[in-house]
DNA sequence: CACAACTAGATTGCACGCAACTTACTGGAG
DNA sequence: CTCCAGTAAGTTGCGTGCAATCTAGTTGTG
């Protein structure tokens, strides 16, 4: 019995690892004339659905700490999309306020995800399925600790 | 009707990319201790499974460019892990070579799926289905130009 | 042979991700 | 009030990804 390495097409982590870059590659040319990146676009899709955010907030709901966030705010921020300030109530927290710049991206890029999903092939119906069940998937590997 | 921004967490893509990182910093965990990275691994699968290979060929099995390949293997390549060698045949082509060093990772890591595949909660047969699913999605995404 | 078109890898530059560390501020124990 | 553990964000360093460019080797055409 010899011993066998798994093979790379049945992973499930590099099915994912693959999928994910192609399917961001989609989003970055639809992206590219706005000038914003695909996580820059995940910034401004919180900024957008739930305002002002602090950067702690902003690193919970995409999974992103300070040292890739601070970086990226700071390029949103001389690009005119997005303004920082210490909060005065607590001098440590940032928090990140969309300017009308930013905002305008919000109808810009309004038609790109119908684009993207329909290159997936998959019916909406399957699409959620399919997104909730990786969602459920991340869920679990990240609270098993 | 006010133009409605997607939300995120309805994003396939956002699933995807999330999970991809959810995942892979499970491998980080357990590859670290070798010094190997996930996509340092991802090109050893290939090496395990196929033998020695162009550089254009992993590229071509992993949807990775020279770009990013040729730092990569410069640095496993410096671990002792494998060598680079240009063809007689053809000058222009590069064919890498699994060392000892590089064939002993395959048993060291033999046991890591296994435990990552248990963290998503899944039962095999399950596995497979949404690995099946989201490889199929990749290759249409990859093919719709 | 000469030479242009093509190809395989390498290099450069930039933007992530993430670990490790630093800085600045806060709140609580004594 | 002091001191000190805790916390939010920023910084540094390194390894990807990927576009754009470069270099060297190959092939076809006259």
């Amino acid at each position: 019995m010899t011993t066998t390495a798994p093979l790379l097409d049945e992973q499930i982590c590099f099915a994912l690892y693959s999928a994910s870059r192609a399917l961001t590659a989609r989003y970055r040319e639809l992206l590219e004339p706005l000038g914003v990146t695909y996580p820059q676009y995940l910034v401004l899709l919180v900024l957008w659905e739930e305002g002002p955010s602090t950067v702690s907030h902003l690193g919970e709901r995409l999974h992103l700490d300070s040292g890739t966030l601070s970086p990226l705010l700071r390029r949103l921020e001389s690009a005119g999309h997005l303004t920082r300030a210490r909060t005065a109530d607590d001098e440590r927290v940032v928090e990140v306020s969309l300017t009308p710049s930013g905002d305008a991206l919000r109808e810009a890029t309004a038609s790109i995800p119908a684009g993207v999903c329909e290159a997936t092939g998959l019916d909406p119906a399957a699409l959620v399925a399919l997104q909730q069940q990786i969602a459920t998937v991340a869920a679990h590997v990240r609270a098993t600790l």
